[in-house]
DNA sequence: TAAGTGTATTAATTCAACTCGTACACTTCG
DNA sequence: CGAAGTGTACGAGTTGAATTAATACACTTA
């Protein structure tokens, strides 16, 4: 009944601090399944040693994970993925909310927003995850 | 005859950088119409000197604005709204773009994206929403 | 030429973000 | 209870980008 290997792996030339890499890592398995809500998340004790960082580096990520509502914390037994945690909407309901609220106070209309939306869409396709080491 | 009295105005307490609130007022005057296509801006030094800094952080400002394309560089005459500058959406394409790649990354398709703005734009109707800070 | 435009260069300063070391509170389970 | 596991509060060190300014320059206009 043991976890996938490794679930996390640092990309060093990256520059994404530390804890964003986990996050994000932890977000992506999240939205790919791979971890599923009532899993149970590596004691941060363990990915520091497997990354030979700081446990408080992986704490910070954790505890940001927890702010997103994508993690409950158990006391005594470790971080949890939650079930509103595997929504994604939710991780971007803050910046929606500010581009809608930007949008608005510049006059722009509903359709003009969305549009620019799918004008961005289209541009865009840089920023893939960092690549999951999976020992197979 | 004399241009609107005070184009521009400094908030200290706001802890928005010099140069910001000037690219904001800018725009916003643009947006509401007060300023036109082909209006010429307070030069640089009439600027500094009503707000009391250096003309360099204006010319930061300027510089800010032309690189997103709402004004033109006119050597010796000055910076002049362009046609393309009347055009909001310019002002929230970082943000909209920083959205679009969090999006992407979570896994999110377009279609949920977009919905998600649509809802958010009906609940969202307050007066006077706090202008965007960077997000960081 | 005189007076007006914006700016390249350089430097000082600030300030938040990031990481880590240590020690602590807590829960579980033998 | 005690050992071993969980996450974390606190404090300090470092770094790096952002911000602002002083100065001198290139340019256009009239």
């Amino acid at each position: 009944m043991s976890p996938p290997p490794r679930m996390f792996s640092l990309n060093p030339s990256s520059g994404i601090p530390i804890y964003r890499q986990i996050v994000q890592q932890a977000r992506f398995a999240i939205a790919s399944g791979r971890v599923e809500p009532g899993d149970r998340l590596p004691s941060v004790r363990t990915i520091a040693t497997q990354l030979g960082v700081n446990p408080m580096t992986v704490s910070k990520a954790y505890s940001t994970l927890e702010q997103a509502g994508v993690v409950v914390r158990h006391p005594g037994i470790g971080m949890v993925v939650s079930e509103a945690g595997a929504d994604p909407a939710g991780a971007i309901e803050a910046d929606a909310q500010a581009l809608v609220a930007t949008a608005k106070q510049l006059g722009l209309s509903r359709k003009e927003l969305v549009e620019r939306i799918n004008k961005q869409w289209r541009e865009e396709w840089i920023d893939q995850p960092i690549p999951l080491r999976r020992s197979r």
